[in-house]
DNA sequence: ACTTTATTGCAACTTAGTTGCGTGAACTGT
DNA sequence: ACAGTTCACGCAACTAAGTTGCAATAAAGT
């Protein structure tokens, strides 16, 4: 279980220390992403600084095991592992800030050859932003 | 032309000032929601505080004649008026962070009924991510 | 065990967003 | 047109998220 973190890790040419599996063990049980300050105080037991969990997140996000998404007002963190569906929509309650994945969302772009090409492609990360159910 | 903004600034309730006429007019002159660093460029020439521009934003805001929308890592404000399209998705560069309007896009949601009712009902504002044509 | 080099802890810093307070400008009523 | 009232402005200070320099420390290779 860990161990299989650890050899992610240690296979995408990062050190393995206890922190950076700490934060990828705590990603990868999580079913929404997490922002720096969700990260910071879900592990708030243990005495490692927030700019080392800003560095792991960072570091894991550039080995590719991790995803930086701008959710709302903060950067957000997904585990970009085999299970997890890649690129996926997200929800973003306007009110309480809450972020929860909507994988059942579709978007389709018109028939009219305007906009940005991404879109058309399909190369685009889908945000929906509105009231969640417990803050309508 | 700038009679009648200054007629919907005094109709919502808020006194009309030189700084206030200017953001609602460039914010109607602009085709693209502007954050509050873009249009204090934008008024550079003229020699009112970031405070006070910050504060006319919001103030427009709740007026209704602006709406706030949190566009990639900052807030953006967008000219509510009769003749923009009310709610419309919106799309973001993930690299250089320009913002453009994508009214041509539709989400559907899935059979399903799992997820925020928001989502359903279609009350929810929509943003796509990726790169735009310049920075592909 | 030893050496090398990546990583950590701490503190400082940047930028976006926000607010208190005294001065000054916009409206109201005469 | 004028005075009084209230709102808005300018300035400066402040919070929170994000980011970085540097010396001390720990992980990996030998
Ligand atoms: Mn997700
Ligand atoms: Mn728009
Ligand atoms: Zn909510
Ligand atoms: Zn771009």
């Amino acid at each position: 279980m860990i161990g299989a973190l650890k050899d992610r890790i240690r296979s995408a040419g990062l050190r393995v220390t206890a922190s950076r599996v700490a934060v990828l063990e705590l990603l990868n049980q999580t079913d929404r992403p997490l922002n720096h300050l969700e990260v910071t105080e879900s592990l708030a037991h243990s005495t490692w600084d927030r700019a080392t969990l800003y560095r792991n997140l960072m570091d894991l996000t550039e080995a590719g095991l991790l995803e930086r998404v701008s959710l709302g007002s903060t950067w957000h963190f997904e585990a970009q592992d085999p299970d997890h569906a890649s690129a996926h929509p997200h929800f973003v309650c306007t009110e309480c800030g809450t972020v929860e994945c909507a994988p059942e969302v579709t978007v389709t772009p018109s028939k009219k050859r305007i906009g940005p090409k991404s879109i058309r492609r399909g190369t685009v990360q889908v945000q929906l932003h509105g009231l969640c159910d417990d803050c309508v």
